[in-house]
DNA sequence: TGACTGTGTCGAAGCGCTTCGACGATGGGC
DNA sequence: GCCCATCGTCGAAGCGCTTCGACACAGTCA
């Protein structure tokens, strides 16, 4: 293990202005930089971690709670993993994985143990335990998800809302007078995951405000729970023409389904999906979609995280409600009353 | 903070009493033993992680490399990655996550900054460059894959090559004579990540002993590539009744396209898929299928790490090739030689 | 020119833990 | 009843770093 003392030693100088070269917290004259530097990068030294979160009162790692097992779909998950991690690194960070079953003992133990200097949460529940524990310890902390109570939380988000809404407006202004939502299963309104909720919400209000006849209907995503829930859906409303999907796994079972009963897309039938980007490019036909903005969020969490740790907590609070983008591909065109 | 002095002075102990308590290092009377505990508790005591890196050597950390895009599919990432972390805790570790786009520079910061006590990497080339690099700083590691030297290095994975040959035997077993294998796209076999090609080198030796015709295609995953393969393989081996697919995006289109083309599965085509439970089960029907062991492969990784952190690096040259099941189920049927 | 203000560097303390050696108390073997 | 091993506990050193105060030196200003 090379130390800062051996380093100090090669160029000929004490440890703590090694220290000072390294943090930048104290001018250094350029001689001195170099032959520090010239020292650091001919031993190959790398500071000790543990070393420098005991001194420093600073680990700067940055925890992540993803969901062992949930609503969300995976790649989804990932990609807000990802992103987080990519864009730690940008800051010096490194990211710890949690799972989300380590519950609230598991905040408490990153927060009594110094091991993070804040976590960023997936998969926020309206009533999540572990945001009162968060408060309690005082973990500067951000929320990917919207919980019922935000106050006093940094929290990013896709605007489900607006989305569920944007999407009716976009079937409506294209002559769609009846448009079905395929939802998410049961479980999710239930689980309180909200986020379901919120499409919906959006979607009826949007609705009722274009003067659309709209029903809901949540799909478990496999291929026999879509075909029965297509077929409800056309015998209660057999002049639907604008579908809404918001499950992943239930669009290639609605798009075959679809060309199996003759109906065309989009000549016959419009299909919006809420997906990631990749599933509506690799759909047949591409489908105009409202992108799930994964990369965002996750990047947008570490900035808001790492401005906590920086400038103090203000604007903790901050709720980031990312508004939808809608594109439009193949899979949208006029409907009946256009 | 609470640290290990104060949980010392309210149990009315010295602070290397306290310390032998958790660590189990030293016998402690019962009587002690409880008053440190009864004081832990009612403080809530979590040890310092950085104090306790810098006085023990150790962080009780695993990184976990990933890879940020590859070939591989991302819920099995994501299910490895899960599997990871749920077993390092029962080793009482956390995992630090790291994207392999940090490459070996990531790797020496790990070793060097002894931020980690070992590595687990996915995402394997034939000839990784991140390998070396793990040798000459003798950090403790175990690779999800297979290099094209192992040596010297512990490796868990799947036996593709048994599970290619498994495929074919199940296939030639129910009388079918000619089959083909719709395998990964263009960019997996040429970037060297092995598994593929093991795959297609099982299916081929196997097919060869069965006496059974073989075509092999690589495949994008996207329905128009599927749709174009299967119409090739069908334009020159009209008589083929017999799939193995090894891609879980070719999965949804191929059945698709069989079902459009009056293929009925499994009466006159039999399907066989390389794939996780989940993927085969959500399908329709539902497939015959050599199951992606994600799970057991991050649990093994794990395992295997924690022994060579505990017992010396003994063993450490093992190679864990994790033998294929294959579970039938409602795509695969007998053949014309039946 | 003397008092002052910066600049660049150093020494030492201390972060919270582990661990080694020491030591008093106990108990078994003879 | 004495010696020695064992058990349970303690004190102190030290892990590698950051950071505070001190200080030498060079300019700057009246």
């Amino acid at each position: 293990m090379v130390t800062l003392a051996e380093v100090a030693r090669q160029a000929g100088v004490s440890p703590s202005t090694v220290s000072y070269v390294l943090s930048r917290k104290r001018s250094i004259s350029d001689e001195t930089r170099r032959k520090v530097e010239a020292a650091i990068e001919s031993l190959g030294y790398h500071p000790h971690a543990g070393a420098r979160a005991l001194a420093s009162n600073r680990s700067n790692i940055l925890a992540l709670m993803i969901p062992l097992r949930s609503d969300m779909y995976v790649p989804v998950i990932m990609e807000i993993a990802m992103a987080v991690t990519t864009e730690a690194r940008e800051f010096g960070q490194d990211v710890l994985l949690l799972t989300k079953d380590e519950g609230t003992a598991g905040v408490r133990r990153i927060a009594g143990s110094g091991l993070a200097d804040a976590m960023i949460m997936m998969d926020i529940e309206l009533e999540d335990d572990r945001i009162p524990v968060l408060r309690e310890t005082e973990t500067p902390a951000v929320l990917i998800g919207l919980p019922a109570d935000p106050a006093g939380l940094a929290c990013v988000d896709l605007d489900f809302e607006a989305t569920g809404a944007a999407c009716v407006e976009h079937l409506a202004s294209l002559g769609h007078r009846d448009i079905a939502l395929i939802g998410e299963g049961e479980g999710v309104y239930k689980r309180n995951t909200g986020f379901a909720a919120r499409t919906l919400t959006g979607f009826q209000r949007a609705a009722a405000e274009h003067g659309v006849r709209a029903v809901h209907r949540s799909c478990e995503g496999t291929y026999e729970s879509t075909a029965g829930v297509l077929s409800r859906i056309l015998e209660e409303r057999p002049g639907t023409t604008g579908f809404v999907v918001q499950n992943e796994a239930a669009i290639a079972p609605l798009l075959s389904l679809l060309r199996l009963s003759g109906r065309a897309v989009p000549e016959d039938t419009s299909v919006v999906a809420i997906c990631p980007d990749q599933v509506a490019l690799q759909s047949s036909p591409r489908l105009t979609s409202v992108s799930i903005p994964a990369e965002e969020m996750g990047r947008q969490a570490v900035r808001q995280v790492m401005a906590q740790l920086d400038h103090a907590p203000e604007g903790a609070s901050q709720t980031t409600m990312i508004p939808p983008a809608l594109t439009v591909r193949d899979s949208s065109a006029r409907g009946p009353a256009a």
